[in-house]
DNA sequence: CTTGTCATTTACAACGTTGTAAAGTAAACG
DNA sequence: CGTTTACTTTACAACGTTGTAAATGACAAG
């Protein structure tokens, strides 16, 4: 039905491997029978076939984008920013939602659509360094947020732990002494919960703050929703505090919301700080700082990494671990 | 390099074809050989190759789904909506954004990755009415949005008008006389923007109140800093109002962020409700009335119709336009 | 024991493309 | 003018799958 090099090769009276060389610029080609085979290609309106194409070639121009939740703004914004960068490479991207737990994760990544990409952008959020070696090896695959570290793949982040303390001490530098982090996940080490932890007790360490586990509020998901609930149960207990470091910007605005229903007021009582940078954080009320993690250079930068990988099939570099850079966004929530 | 239906038939001692046809639930097969067939299959962790496949068969197993935006909140709500729905199907989606326009979008509908996908739901934003020649006859492809209506293609879309009728009646029951209509399109008709203020003014008349122009704000694009902008511009006319109809939810938080800046209370003076339900008006501050337009729905009825145009391609059914439901959702901007 | 019928399996071609290697052509050299 | 060299074009096979049609097997009826 569609339009193939057969027909552009009559049309043009050439052979269809000289279209195919036209197409694909290979070098020899004289300028007359160019020009020929392009007329007849704009003339017939041709689009070559990707599905032969990839069968052929093995190269089929597609990336996945693994990521838990496209409701969640941050993974929104930061597939936006993926597929901006693939566009501007000639990707395109298969997005793939995977809100299910490790065994998902592993049937998506093990599935037969994963035969369809060239390489597979994974924004890790159940499988564990212990999983490491389900991934298979030789897919292109470029590694996203903060599960596994010196893994068998390239792996691309922000500073979460230089990140969670610069807000932390930008809190600190407000003159707050009592801080709430929120998102916690206990007993977690490598994932974006427990660096950022980390980051805010080395800023309080260095600050000569004591640290106070009755100030950590655990948070499993990190939605609105779980900032909201969390931050419920926690105002329950009555633990005095004048800061609050969320470790998203949902959770924060979340947690906002229901601290100005207690009578609450941001910034006076509470300094309050997030994670991601999210568009939300501009318009809030109060408008709430935020660490800023540089989405578009996050994606720039693993696009290129995984286009690299796409490219060299045989190279055995070993993985690379790139941290990005951030920027304190102080904005109403923290206002002196 | 991968596992073909060559290993496996060599394994199970039986022809590629067999192979395949077990794979394809072919019904005359003898218990004993698909089960050969199946242990070899397990055993070698075959996946099919879905190139190939839809070289072949002319049947790829994804979708494409082009939308404007993903950071716009609606978008990425309804593409994860649609993503949900097509998994459901077996199906995968390619999302594509096309924030650039009439020639962008005809550019990315016409263009080779277009090829490689079974059908298109396409949430039209630049191409109206008379550009619905445009689209190719061929391709399944259902419509969302409201730029073109009758035209060539199935189409499944909220009820605008009666939607913001009912968003206005809220207003209206609340005894709000003034009230203000938010994201207008001067000179557009089809489009939402055209359609809701339609509904807006439906409900005036029917409660007897004047249509007052001066009352209507106009804003080309419907994101937070659009609704802030325009909103700024409103209030500097001095025009008095007690109520709001934001066109959509995103431009209604940065409107509302606007007149509590201005000293305006919500909902003491000013009433607001806006359209779309997405996450966010559940959370901000105070959290916002909104017309919950079924996104599910609209997804689900969407990918149903588009299913039904890719199974039965020599159809020439005519197209169908579908309207889904909608409910009034009152929060704290349009509490009592 | 032959024939017919149905179930089961197979060989082969085809989908549209690109890699390989060879064929053809023109220009340059001795 | 024959030969080398470089450029240009081509035929053919292959990628992994499924549709078509034909071959084989099994079994009942005559």
């Amino acid at each position: 039905m569609a339009i193939t090099l057969h027909d552009v090769a009559r049309l043009a009276g050439v052979s269809i491997k000289t279209v195919s060389n036209v197409i694909n610029d290979y070098p020899h080609i004289r300028p007359a029978t160019r020009t020929k085979v392009e007329s007849a290609i704009s003339e017939l309106g041709y689009q070559p076939n990707l599905s032969a194409r990839s069968l052929r070639s093995g190269r089929s121009g597609v990336i996945s984008l693994l990521i838990p939740d496209l409701r969640n703004a941050y993974f929104a914004e930061l597939a936006d920013a993926v597929m901006r960068a693939a566009q501007a490479k000639g990707l395109s991207v298969i997005i793939e939602q995977m809100p299910g737990g490790k065994k998902e994760e592993l049937e998506i990544l093990r599935g037969p659509r994963m035969q369809l990409v060239d390489g597979i952008l994974y924004s890790v959020l159940a499988l564990g360094e212990e999983d490491a070696h389900e991934l298979d090896s030789r897919m292109p695959m470029v590694l996203l947020g903060d599960r596994i570290f010196h893994g068998p793949k390239d792996h691309v982040t922000m500073q979460n732990t230089a990140g969670a303390k610069a807000a932390t001490e930008h809190l600190l530098s407000l003159g707050r002494r009592r801080i709430a982090a929120l998102g916690s996940h206990p007993g977690e080490v490598v994932g974006s919960a427990g660096l950022r932890l980390e980051g805010y007790r080395q800023a309080l360490d260095e600050a000569g703050v004591a640290y106070d586990p009755s100030l950590v509020i655990p948070a499993i998901n990190w939605h609105r929703k779980d900032g909201a609930a969390a931050m419920r149960r926690f105002l329950e207990q009555g633990v005095p505090f004048d800061g609050l470091v969320a470790f998203n910007d949902s959770m924060a605005l979340g947690a906002m919301r229901v601290m100005q229903e207690a009578g609450l007021r941001i910034p006076d009582d509470v300094s309050v700080i997030g994670f991601d940078d999210i568009d939300e954080t501009r318009y809030s009320i109060p408008s709430l700082s935020t660490i800023d993690p540089s989405k578009d250079e996050i994606a720039e930068t693993a696009v290129d990494l995984l286009l690299e990988r796409i490219d060299n099939p045989e190279s055995d570099a070993p993985a690379r671990d790139l941290a990005t850079e951030f920027r304190v966004v102080q904005r109403e929530s923290s206002a002196r």
